[in-house]
DNA sequence: GAGCACTGC
């Protein structure tokens, strides 16, 4: 049997840092044989860094209704957790253990990882739910989920009392959904003492995640049950099996960061005797413009580059492109890896012999995960291009919490489909600014969803929570009801919930141009997506068809998954499917319906297409991938803005300006600035 | 005539 701590048995050794409480277990433990008959697996499992602290998390979990787990990628704490929580019988008797991840790559890979480690079959005793998938049954005792997935499953179960141990896994990454998760999980502990919470973070900034989760028992009231249960978090830190990575600053700031980082890989390749090397920069653009001076330096220097093997990674290349990475590097060759922060979280390469690494300035918490990619497989070195002072002195520790610098529209809405009325007063880990809430309260109160008492609306308010999509979207559907074209208005949907349905490759603009103008509609880029999915359904959905047109197979195959999920769920809400044909003015109506607090008109008398929004009058302009760009139509709403030097409008649609007052009259009132004008 | 990155329901 493996060793685990059961309570009243002898209790590990553990001891207080003297910096807030961090407890270290000091014992070692005991080797174990394997209870599975998998022993090379189980070997493996115990080589991991959290393994020695197993019965510590154990003990922690028991006593404690807060457990903050501190550990570095590669401890080995989102895998083995689960299985520990597992074998001590925290599973028992019809109980889920839940982990979320904020990422649904991260979901299945773990779920699947850790079905293989215990022997069984995905989606048995191990199981996943994402958006769209749900690969669990009955029988399942640990599921992994996405953060946002376990706040929609708290609209049916409030209490989400199937669960008797919930691990929030990467709190530190702080997305919109683990925020919202932790002020929730607060609020159910209070209602349920015998739920316990797993936090798990790689950084330290568990104090004050333990601030925030510190409640007086006597405020949970549990004066008289569960005497034992701390109330106070406990804090546990897991070394990571990371390697020592060296860091170099530069010593004076560098003015161009490109030059920089390509002198600096070009001085790594000449004096460092191998390894290969990976370079953050911020966008596409800079890494092409790095990749060709490199290339240039192979060509013109022989000398000082020669071997290099440069390559370009962001999420527009190609997923084979992207693969290239992976591909072993030739003896006598170094591999220069340039990439924006997708090789931060996103990818593993922990199979490659990554060596040196290069920074551009972003927060500290984001560096040292940088700099951790140098240390995966042996020792590694990192160079910053900024100096030891500013990293010391300017750099913020953290990045700002996503939940602080975003559109609240669809966080504010389910928090009132799970019945938090007062959204001002919520207790969020980092509270977002009243403004940023207020500014959401006013799109859907415009919407209708929000009554004059700020309560969904019913049914409205109430269907519109279901949906699991942006609002704005999802009023879209639902109106497209009387209007007749739901048909068409799922399929724009399914196409505005996935990146891109075009292929996106270095040096085929103009033919993707052409190609986009085959499928263009005068009436903008969401019929023009009705075109394009017409035609791969009339091609029985053949990749060639989509190789010939430059879509994105994969893409179109994802939005015909999605549609049909949408479709059942309009359907459940009452929507009848229906089309309307060759009739576009009311889909341009169904998405007025949706959009209409983002209408433009265009600037009269300017002639450089700028556009200004019809409430605040800012400027726009329509985004060059846009069937409309230089058409210019006089009125039209766009589904998002990207900004650059510009606000550009990405995905528009025309629409007539007396629209905009039908579908939203308290949004453009009379009094207001009159839309009719020009 | 021009394009920041990434994630989620």
């Amino acid at each position: 049997m493996s060793q685990f701590w059961k309570p009243g048995t002898e209790k590990p050794r553990l001891i207080d840092d003297e910096e807030g409480g961090v407890l270290f277990l000091t014992a070692s433990a005991s080797s174990s044989s394997s209870g599975y008959g998998f022993a090379s697996i189980e070997k493996q499992r115990q080589r991991l860094p959290v393994y020695k602290y197993r019965t510590a998390i154990l003990y922690l979990v028991e006593t404690h209704a807060t457990t903050i787990v501190v550990g570095e990628t590669g401890s080995g704490k989102t895998t083995q957790i689960p299985q520990y929580l597992k074998e001590a019988g925290w599973a028992d008797g019809g109980r889920v253990i839940a982990c979320t991840q904020p990422r649904r790559l991260a979901v299945q890979a773990v779920a699947s990882r850790v079905a293989e480690e215990m022997g069984v079959k995905l989606g048995e005793e191990v199981g996943y739910t994402i958006r769209f998938e749900d690969a669990t049954s009955t029988g399942t005792l640990i599921k992994f989920l996405t953060d946002g997935v376990l706040l929609r499953e708290m609209m049916d179960d409030p209490l989400l009392t199937k669960y008797s141990v919930i691990m929030v896994d990467e709190a530190h990454e702080r997305s919109i959904s683990t925020d919202i998760l932790l002020g929730l999980l607060k609020k159910i502990q209070r209602r349920r003492p015998e739920l316990r919470l797993i936090i798990s973070s790689a950084t330290i900034e568990a104090k004050s995640m333990s601030a925030f989760f510190q409640t007086s028992r006597r405020r949970r009231g549990l004066q008289d049950a569960e005497p034992a249960l701390a109330m106070e978090p406990a804090i546990l830190s897991v070394e990571g099996r990371g390697f020592n990575v060296q860091i170099h600053y530069v010593e004076d700031p560098v003015s161009d960061y490109i030059q920089a980082a390509v002198s600096t890989v070009l001085l790594i390749h000449d004096k460092e005797p191998f390894g290969d090397i990976l370079v953050f920069l911020t966008g596409q653009e800079d890494i092409e413009a790095a990749v060709k001076l490199l290339t240039e330096e192979a060509r013109d220097n022989r000398k000082s580059s020669s071997g290099l093997i440069v390559l370009p990674l962001y999420s527009g290349l190609s997923r084979a492109e992207q693969e290239l990475i992976f591909s072993p590097t030739p003896r006598g060759k170094r591999k220069v890896v340039i990439s924006t922060n997708i090789a931060e979280t996103s990818l593993t390469l922990e199979v490659s012999d990554i060596e040196n690494l290069v920074v551009a300035p972003i927060s500290k918490a984001s560096a040292r995960q940088r700099a951790g990619r140098a240390g995966r497989v042996r020792p590694g070195k990192c160079y910053r291009l900024y100096t030891e002072e500013y990293f010391v002195n300017e750099m913020a520790t953290e990045g700002i919490p996503e939940i602080q610098r975003s559109n609240l529209v669809s966080c504010v809405i389910q928090l009132k489909a799970l019945g938090i009325d007062n959204i001002l007063g919520f207790d969020w880990p980092a509270s977002p600014s009243p403004e940023s809430m207020i500014r959401a309260l006013e799109v859907l109160y415009s919407l209708g969803v929000l009554d004059d008492d700020a309560k969904l609306t019913a049914p409205l308010g109430f269907q519109v929570a279901e949906i699991p999509l942006d609002p704005m979207i999802s009023k879209m559907i639902l109106s497209s009801n009387q209007l007749g074209c739901s048909e068409e208005v799922l399929t724009i949907a399914a196409v505005l919930s996935i990146q891109s349905i075009w292929v996106s490759s270095r040096g085929i603009q103009k033919e993707l141009d052409e190609a986009e103008l085959r499928f263009a509609a005068a009436e903008g880029d969401l019929v023009t997506f009705l075109n394009v999915y017409k035609g791969f359904l009339q091609s029985g959905k053949s990749s060639q068809w989509c190789h010939k047109n430059y879509i994105n197979y994969h893409a179109m195959k994802k939005v015909v998954d999605i549609r049909e999920q949408l479709r059942r769920i309009a359907q459940r809400l009452g929507v009848t499917l229906k089309s309307c044909d060759k009739d576009m003015q009311v889909v341009r109506k169904a998405v007025t319906t949706g959009f209409f607090a983002n209408a433009c008109r265009l600037e009269p008398f300017t002639h450089n297409g700028m556009y200004k929004t019809v409430r605040t009058s800012q400027e726009v302009y329509i985004h060059p991938s846009s069937v409309l760009f230089r058409v210019n139509p006089k009125w039209i709403v766009y589904h998002s803005i990207v900004s650059t030097d510009r606000q550009y409008m990405r995905n528009v649609a025309t629409i007539e300006p007396s629209w905009l007052r039908e579908v939203a009259p308290h949004f453009y009132r009379q009094d207001g600035p009159d839309p009719m004008l020009h």
